[in-house]
DNA sequence: CGAACTTTTGACAAGCATCAACACGTGTGG
DNA sequence: CCACACGTGTTGATGCTTGTCAAAAGTTCG
């Protein structure tokens, strides 16, 4: 099952085939999807909480960010999305958006139709499921990170955090190597986990005067990712990968 | 569109009619569906993290919740399941359960085989569209837990997680009047807001002190209810209830 | 080159955790 | 029927984790 690597939808496709079984019939209607292309500087809003129309969109290149606010303003992080990831789909049923999407790069969406997403999904049971899934899994995360945030101090939040990320890189083939992106700003990585920008630098330069990781810019290199996994009481389990439960561990053997 | 008090079905066909308009086919093909009745002690488990088949069940009657483990013991509780709550659901296409499942009081559970409950929906697009809404409300509830948790300080934790759950008993015409069920122990309470025992007791003897609240053993009765709104920074719109938004402020009128 | 953002550092305060002990009610078995 | 264990709520003392405020240093970008 080749995927054109230049389609737009390509990273979406590929996502959907790691987790369920698609046969060629079913990629090729995926790839067949109307779509239009968006491009979005680093900070703007993709959706809004609050708008009514919610539209359904995948991540061509970039991350994002889910989030909601507090009645005093406070921010918390709710999800990061990359290449491949569905947004919006959560929300096509209900009212209003009870939450807002925003760029943390420069990033690249493919808006699909809702419309003939929907007629693909009815011609293709195998394309339904796999949208089901992909919607469970993101439910599967929110509740880890709900855990997160609830039971783990701040440096098992952070290291968490950049497990998560690591292991979901690797899987959109978006790194080789112990070198990830880390697009995030220390107050966003706050937003994410719970914590003040200020301890969050505090905590991180904990990890790397253990050596477990080094930063550069909005690089993260993980130098020893046995420690790293440890310090984030982190189990893949909950990503649904499917694959391999620790890519990197495996690089380590 | 009459529903059979006596149905054990009832609250479940009742909260999605509340939701999504059903016809009375679809009512009747929901009543119908073959379904095998459970009961449970309180703190049984009707569902544990890591079983592999999830089924699928409808609360009759009493107080469940769903859980999550870190690696060293300590437990977050996700979210609160009352009567006509759908459980179980959200795991059907996940290869295992990624959370545990515990009755909070005694509980009789109907469960429902996956396949005659697909078969239903396959038959009925409305019904497709109605459970579909019951799991982005899940989500939706999920996300404010996750800000509730990360964003909030404990007062406002657990006056949030007051409103929530006296919201939803009003929907479920589970209580009338200011009196409310709440059968957690001060324990579980902190393990859903992500706080200690002894703090959620100092916290809730706070809410008592300011008569906003009064509570005897498993009930509470809320004295202020704008004040409970506002200590909890609460807004109904996640909830996504369809009704009015505060049902309790407008009997205040 | 300067403005705006981000990271870093320090001093201090506060919220919440921890530990320990006691009170209270409830059910259970001797 | 009482004694007892057990779970739950309550209280106090203490300290750590984290938040707050403020300022300086580094970075990015027009």
């Amino acid at each position: 099952m080749k995927i054109d690597d230049t389609h737009m939808l390509a990273p979406m496709v590929r996502k959907l085939a790691r987790r369920s079984s698609l046969g060629a019939a079913e990629v090729d209607a995926l790839l067949a999807l109307p779509c239009r292309l968006l491009h979005w500087d680093r900070g703007s809003y993709l959706m809004r909480e609050g708008d009514p129309s919610a539209q359904c969109m995948t991540l061509v290149s970039g991350f994002a960010y889910c989030s909601k606010a507090t009645g005093t303003g406070a921010r918390q992080i709710l999800s990061i999305h990359l290449r491949g990831d569905l947004l919006g789909a959560q929300q096509r049923l209900l009212d209003v958006a009870d939450h807002s999407v925003q760029a943390l790069t420069r990033v690249v969406t493919a808006h699909i139709p809702p419309q003939a997403l929907l007629e693909v999904a009815a011609a293709h049971p195998a394309i339904t499921r796999a949208l089901w899934r992909e919607l469970m899994v993101d439910g599967s995360v929110a509740r880890e990170w709900l855990l997160n945030v609830g039971r783990r101090n701040a440096r098992q939040r952070i290291a968490h955090l950049l497990c998560e990320l690591a292991l979901r890189q690797e899987a959109a083939d978006l790194c080789a190597g112990p070198d990830y992106q880390w697009p995030m700003t220390q107050e966003q990585i706050g937003d994410a986990t719970g914590i003040t920008s200020v301890h969050v630098n505090r905590t991180v330069q904990g990890l790397r005067r253990d050596g477990i990781i080094r930063v550069t810019g909005q690089q993260v290199t993980i130098d020893d990712w046995p420690q790293l996994q440890a310090a984030g009481d982190f189990s893949s389990v909950y990503l649904h990968a499917g694959g391999a439960p620790a890519p990197v561990a495996d690089a380590t053997k």
